[in-house]
DNA sequence: ATGTATTTGCAACTGTATTGTAAAAAAGAA
DNA sequence: TTCTTTTTTACAATACAGTTGCAAATACAT
């Protein structure tokens, strides 16, 4: 189920963070590589749990996810279950273009649904960032898993 | 913009809570007044703000709001904005019925978009849930007032 | 290599949500 | 009604997520 997507190396990741303004750091690097190897979103908890053992601060990492946001490296988004997960952006190759997600009320897993399109259609007086397509899609529900 | 729902009286709130199996109490039915007489779903801190001052004490609410939302009287859904949303369901009347949200990314103001219909095609491998329509869908995005 | 602004790491802190508990209240039985 | 049992409340204590302040360390432009 893994998706087959580029893995940069560490001097692309440094480059990368350089031309965002923010300079290139050590937890920054080890913030980004190990998103990029996960294939949805992955939560705030999982990010620490993986980097703290190796001596990453807390409020660091935070603070990292954070910076990275702001400048438009990563994602950050709750999927309904109250859990802050980040997902590399990546906008300017296409790579990880804009997509809604599924997340399992049950057990919190993220799908990805890179292939579903969604219609949406609005009616008189809804907001206008719909009609103009403006918006993300989040769905919720129990996956295959957790239904049966 | 206030929709026509039909309001309980406080008699009919103290039977439906009976009817779940849980006892009628002063919090629980100013509880489910509260949140009758909002429009949207509504956050766990406007709840505890309306509702602290008369003398409601926060773990309380806290409880009451979960074991309300484990019998199903109650939704409890994160938006997009990490921030727990209450609404009454009364799916056996009909009368709340499912439907997506629209959340502000800036302001959090949230709008029901009952009238909107949305038609999600599953591909292959997408979760069965998907197919079944067993999900909620969630948008997010600026509201008109925050875009402008 | 040097200087300066940014970033880190630690600790302290804030606010949200949960848990333990004795006392109070609700529902059912007598 | 009054008694009895079980649930619920209210208060306090606690756990946890996330943030902030600041001195020391680091990145990087010169």
């Amino acid at each position: 189920m893994k998706k087959d997507k580029a893995v940069r190396s560490i001097a692309e990741l440094r480059t990368l963070i350089r031309s965002t303004g923010l300079r290139s750091t050590g937890p920054r690097v080890a913030v980004l590589q190990w998103i990029q190897q996960a294939d949805t979103p992955i939560s705030h908890a999982e990010i620490a749990d993986a980097l703290e053992p190796a001596g990453l601060d807390r409020a660091t990492l935070y603070r990292n996810l954070i910076d990275l946001t702001d400048v438009g490296l990563l994602s950050r988004t709750d999927h309904g279950d109250h859990v802050w997960r980040f997902e590399l952006r990546d906008n300017e190759r296409g790579q990880t273009e804009k997509h809604p997600h599924f997340t399992c009320l049950d057990c919190g897993d993220v799908e990805c649904l890179s292939d579903t399109s969604i219609e949406v259609s609005a009616p008189y007086s809804s907001p206008s960032a719909i009609k103009t397509h403006h918006f993300e899609v989040q769905l919720t529900g129990l996956c295959d898993r957790c239904a049966a």
